[in-house]
DNA sequence: CTGAAAGCGCTAACAG
DNA sequence: CTGTTAGCGCTTTCAG
């Protein structure tokens, strides 16, 4: 009695083939006589035969499964890229390896080795810290493609999928700016990130091209991405030169940033502009729905899946770096200046 | 000169032992002398020895992985108990892939096939559709412990983890009766998933067990889960009996039915208590914070991790089923009713 | 407790 | 176009 397992000797036994033309046609191979495919194919069928991933892997040295390193699903940023790099990598045949770095670096190091031992065809990753050396080296010794998202590292054996957070915030503050805007606060966490350094960058460099000096008392910063700025905002909103604008990140930071807006009776956008970084609920079901600033997930999928397959296909030029534009969709919190 | 890969010889070769032993250290199995292990873990440090998951996993008939097929992990719900179960499985030495299910069958039919393939130690999974015959008998095909979440499918070889919606929504309902409300709304989608049909038997129950009967004019159901209350919340607000309390379930059914609060202009908790169900950041930002009814996804991995652990360890028993609470916690967004 | 040997199920050369 | 034949790197009997 057969135990469990119908194997590709079953089938080709059953088809009337070798082994050899069998594994031809389960993997599409070109030469292969029409008949040949089709007793095959018949013998698939009525044997109900499934590949074994795990042999075929070992033989073949690729597992069809890419590896990814997010910071933290619960994170609505990287939920949605994930599900936009399922969608596109699962076209292809992959399938994908989740795991949570949580900042923490001994973890990361754990999961990249791992990606590493089980032969991910490819690994996509966004550490927590970007100067930790230990992860640094974890992430270099990588036989594989590895994709940065949104970290400037120094792994010159990988490439990197790069977010142009400063060129979008030069967007969304000359939008501010034409509307007649000077006093633009920001708000956004106390972090030495990539994404919260280049949105600083952006919002000084705006300053400059519009020939005004950044101010230097309109920046808020959060001791963490869950922490509130209420107080600071709050002050800030008080003063006679109250900000016009403000720019908060985040679903916390736009938060807290949005109820001392409240508490201080100003209105959006006649009293006071608001534009949010990243498409989170709190920003949409606000009323009016918040203006933000963002990437578009499906292609930072798409350029991922590129800079992913090219390196499968060709020997690894130096590690290249694409980058990835922000958007700006307006939803109404946006106006003049009051006055 | 080496091309690539250190393998189990090289380390026996090494250690001047047979690759018995070396495999051996390498699992940890018992019987080995305390002077082999030493000579073997040196040979393992000094050739930087990583062994091949896909070897392991084809002769040892365990990949070490677990599949986990979810409706979409751009739901909190789902990321958080991603986040827990990777948590509590990756102690074990599991790592996850994970696919979303997207309510579209065939995919989820697919990725339960590809789980069966690869040969997943376990699956968790939570279709979209209960009812589809396809998915039903994927699930039934594969031949690995699955544990579902949270569904009621007539899959006879599956054990599953049921969120006790009924006994929770009880709970949350004998509260406001407790504090003297009498007409509570329930505002969820329209959708014929357990959790909602059991949401609904639970608040049904719940007027019964107080001696009341259940109105049948205060059930709002959004076409979808992306869907507004708002009209028909509003039209509840404006009628002379208008509830003094209201259930509302996740992100964008809660956000339209606190926006026709305020748009009423009613105050929570004094005109209107609220009660949500899920940790959504809607719901936590609000000021005040709404209480709400929800699992706790720790408790939940847990019980999955058992689960699958003991399908794993033992013959398979018959499908069996364990319930997990829903968690009340009041965050001042309940009182007494009005008047 | 350890070594030798037999494959796990499959793909990739290589001849034909 | 097809069959034969080696292994991929590892674990697991089975003897000793």
């Amino acid at each position: 009695m057969k135990k469990k397992g119908v194997d590709i000797r079953d089938v080709a036994a059953l088809a009337g083939v070798s082994v050899g033309s069998a594994s031809r046609v389960i993997n599409g191979v070109e030469n292969v006589s029409p008949a040949t495919r089709e007793k095959v194919e018949r013998a698939i069928a009525v044997l109900d035969y499934r590949p074994n991933h795990a042999a075929q892997s070992l033989r073949s040295r690729s597992s069809k499964t890419i590896g990814c390193l997010f910071t933290d699903v619960t994170n609505p940023l990287y939920a949605r890229l994930f599900r936009a790099l399922e969608e596109r990598l699962r076209a292809e045949g992959y399938m994908l390896l989740l795991a949570n770095g949580l900042n923490d670096p001994q973890r990361e190091v754990e999961t990249l080795a791992m990606f590493g031992r089980r032969g991910m065809d490819g690994v996509i990753a966004a550490p927590g810290n970007e100067r930790d050396e230990q992860v640094v080296a974890a992430l270099n010794a990588l036989p594989m493609p590895v994709v940065l998202l949104d970290r400037d590292m120094a792994a010159p054996r990988c490439d990197a999928l790069l977010f142009d957070h400063a060129a979008g915030m030069k967007v969304a503050m000359a939008h501010l700016f034409s509307l007649g805007h000077r006093r633009v606060a920001l708000a956004l966490w106390r972090a030495t990130s990539r994404p919260v350094r280049r949105r600083i960058e952006g919002y000084r460099a705006a300053y400059r091209a519009a020939h005004l000096t950044p101010p230097s008392d309109m920046l808020v910063q959060a001791a963490s991405a869950t922490s509130s700025v209420y107080a600071d905002v709050d002050a800030l909103l008080r003063r006679p030169d109250r900000p016009t604008a403000i720019v908060a990140q985040g679903t916390y930071t736009l938060g807290s940033t949005l109820r001392a807006i409240a508490d201080n009776g100003l209105r959006i956008p006649q009293d006071i502009s608001v534009i949010t970084i990243g498409d989170t609920d709190v920003a949409r079901d606000h009323r009016p729905a918040i203006s933000l600033l963002n990437v578009d997930s499906k292609q930072v999928a798409d350029l991922v899946a590129a800079l992913l397959r090219s390196r499968m296909a060709e020997a690894p030029p130096a590690g290249r770096a694409e980058k990835v534009p922000l958007e700006f969709t307006d939803r109404g919190s946006v106006g003049p200046p009051p006055g």
